[in-house]
DNA sequence: CTTATTTGGTTATCATGGTAACTAAAGTCA
DNA sequence: TGACTTTAGTTACCATGATAACCAAATAAG
């Protein structure tokens, strides 16, 4: 960018924080678009991935609710929803009835979601290690 | 996130590596946010800051053509587009016919663009620096 | 127990990013 | 010069994020 020259200009602000700052949204940003691209191969979004990750490592059951879900992952109810309801269409969970709250559903993995998880994790590791080596 | 988990089970990558990535990613995707709505309160966007600044700071000249303008800016055409044409209705650009070459324009900021401009520079850099010192 | 509030989930609408496909003007070249 | 390619800009459509407003069930308060 060309932003650095203002901070002198406008007085407001540390050069380096500034430079620091700017660099790292752009390298968050160019490993964002990598991961999303490998996502979108696999027919997936980081959202879907970590909707996917979100249940798997649960530890104590394999379903959660959406509203569960919702307090792991940083996501607007919205957004989940249309997600959740995407991923139910391809297979990749099963909704149950919730015992206790019948306005609620449990949300599992299926064995094509289970699949699915475990065929993207070494690439996507593979992926940020690499990017981060080339980064030093 | 509760990723870092799967590195050691899955043997692929860094754990570092990869702990350091989430780590940035949070950190810019945070920074972003605070932007944003930085952006929001002024009613503009990342996107329409950053056209603002790449006209403003152009050294020969004080106005671009939405070509060039892209060139500069890593933004798809029609996202530019719909961008500049946002901005043309708000008052912040005003748009005239290129001399060289009947299909394109010349785009430069009007006064309220550079007002509104100069309002933003103090409080953006304000708030990186600010966030990266928390950060420390 | 009835009313009021909170919670789980959904719908509608908007903002901002992308790609594909198109028009028209400019530039290339045989 | 006429045909081909490139370039500037636009349109149509899709994906993914958000907020506001809503229903119905569960919970709290009187």
């Amino acid at each position: 960018m060309m932003i650095e020259g203002y901070v002198k200009a406008t007085g407001t602000g540390s050069t380096d924080g500034v430079e620091q700052a700017l660099s790292m949204m752009r390298s968050a940003s160019q490993l964002v678009r990598l991961l999303d691209a490998y996502f979108a191969n696999h027919n997936l979004s980081q959202l879907k991935f970590l909707v996917l990750v979100v249940i798997d490592r649960e530890p104590e059951t394999d379903s959660l609710r959406q509203s569960e879900i919702n307090q792991r992952l940083d996501v607007s109810k919205p957004v989940l929803h249309r997600t959740v309801s995407s991923m139910l269409s391809a297979g990749l969970l099963v909704r149950t009835q919730d015992n206790e709250d019948s306005r609620a559903h449990q949300l599992a993995l299926t064995d094509a979601g289970k699949t699915a998880l475990r065929a993207m994790l070494p690439d996507y590791f593979k992926i940020i290690t690499e990017f981060m080596e080339g980064e030093r």
